[in-house]
DNA sequence: GGGATTGTTTAAAT
DNA sequence: GATTTAAACAATCC
C-alpha cells in the first residue's frame, strides 16, 4: 500500500537509475495493467528518452522526450523496480522496459490493481483525477490546509484520505497523523478547534518527513526502486496495532471503521470531544 | 470459501 | 448542485 512517502522513495531511488536512458524495447506481459489500449501504449513508448522521475499524490510519473508522460498507480501492491543485473522477471512481473545495458525496468503487481498508462501532457492535464488531486500536504501551509478542510462536515479521516481534498494519503498516515495531533477518527471537521487544525497540519507534515527520511514503509511488501524495504513500519504508532498498548497512555488501542477502512486509534489520548 | 485487504469510481442519499 | 456516505470493483491471500 505506497502511499505519499513510498512513492516519494520509489522515485527518488529510480530516478539516478533510469534519467538520460532511452526505451529500447517494451515486454508487456500482462496487457490488461495498461490503462487504455495497451497497443497504442507500447507504440508510444517505444524509442521514448527518460528526462526525469517525479511524484504527484500517489502516482508515480517518469517524464519522457516527446513530451510523454508514463504513469503509474501503484494501489496495494504495485512495484516499480530496477532489478540487479542477472534477476529474471517473477509471476507478477506484467510490464519490462528494457533501457540498455542490461539495465531493465520491472512493474510488478501481486493483486494486480495497479495500473500504467501512457499520456501527452494534454491527456494527463484533462484526466479528471489528475486535475482534481487537492495540494500537496508537505507543500500546504496552514492556510490553505485550513482553508480546504474548515467548515465541512464530513469525518476528519475522510477527508484526509480524499484525494480531491488532500494527495496522498492513505490510510496509514491518516491513522499516524491523527494519533500524533490526539484526534479522533470520527471529529467532524467542522468541529476542530483552531488548535486542532494547527496540531494535525505540523503533525501530517512530520510524519510524512520522517517516513520519507526512513525510506517509506515496508507493511506487507513495499519495497523500494532497488527492491529494498523501508524502515518506517517501525515507527508506527498505531497503524494496525489494535488491542497493543498505546505508546504514550498504554490504553489498549480500539479499532473502528470509517469510511469503509479499518481505523486504529487510542480511546484516551484520541477521545471524541463531548460537545454539545 | 468467506472475509479482509487497498484506493478510486460510481451511485445513492442528504 | 454540492457535500457526504456507502457500495462496487479490481485480485489475491489466509
Amino acid at each position: 500500500m505506497p502511499e505519499l512517502p513510498e512513492v516519494e522513495t520509489i522515485a527518488a531511488g529510480l530516478s539516478p537509475l533510469v534519467c538520460g536512458r532511452t526505451i529500447r524495447d517494451i515486454h508487456l506481459v500482462y496487457p490488461r495493467a495498461v490503462r487504455g489500449d495497451d497497443q497504442e501504449f507500447q507504440r508510444r513508448l517505444q524509442g521514448r528518452g527518460i528526462s526525469a522521475v517525479r511524484r504527484r499524490a500517489k502516482l508515480l510519473i517518469l517524464d519522457l522526450d516527446g513530451p510523454l508522460h508514463l504513469v503509474f498507480h501503484l494501489k496495494m501492491t504495485g512495484k516499480v523496480w530496477v532489478p540487479q543485473k542477472g534477476v529474471q522477471p517473477g509471476k507478477h512481473t506484467h510490464l519490462i522496459l528494457d533501457l540498455g545495458d542490461e539495465v531493465y525496468v520491472f512493474f510488478d503487481d501481486q493483486r494486480r490493481f495497479g495500473y500504467v498508462t501512457a499520456l501527452t501532457p494534454l491527456e494527463l492535464e484533462s484526466w479528471d483525477f489528475y486535475r482534481n488531486l487537492g495540494p500537496e500536504p508537505l507543500q500546504a501551509t496552514l492556510q490553505e490546509f485550513t482553508g480546504i478542510i474548515q467548515g465541512r462536515k464530513a469525518r476528519i479521516k475522510s477527508l484526509l484520505m480524499d484525494q480531491k481534498v488532500i494527495a496522498g494519503i492513505g490510510n496509514i498516515y491518516a491513522d499516524e497523523a491523527l494519533y500524533m495531533a490526539g484526534i479522533h477518527p470520527c471529529t467532524r471537521a467542522v468541529d476542530l478547534s483552531v488548535d486542532q487544525l494547527s496540531s494535525l497540519h505540523h503533525n501530517l507534515q512530520q510524519v510524512l518527513r520522517e517516513a520519507i527520511l526512513a525510506g517509506g514503509s515496508s507493511f506487507r511488501d513495499y519495497r523500494n526502486a532497488l527492491g529494498v524495504a523501508g524502515l518506517f513500519q517501525e515507527n508506527f504508532k498505531v497503524y494496525g496495532k489494535k488491542g497493543l498498548p498505546c505508546p504514550e497512555c498504554s490504553t489498549n488501542l480500539g479499532s473502528i471503521r470509517v469510511s469503509g477502512r479499518s481505523s486504529c486509534f487510542c480511546p484516551r489520548c484520541q477521545a471524541e470531544k463531548s460537545k454539545s
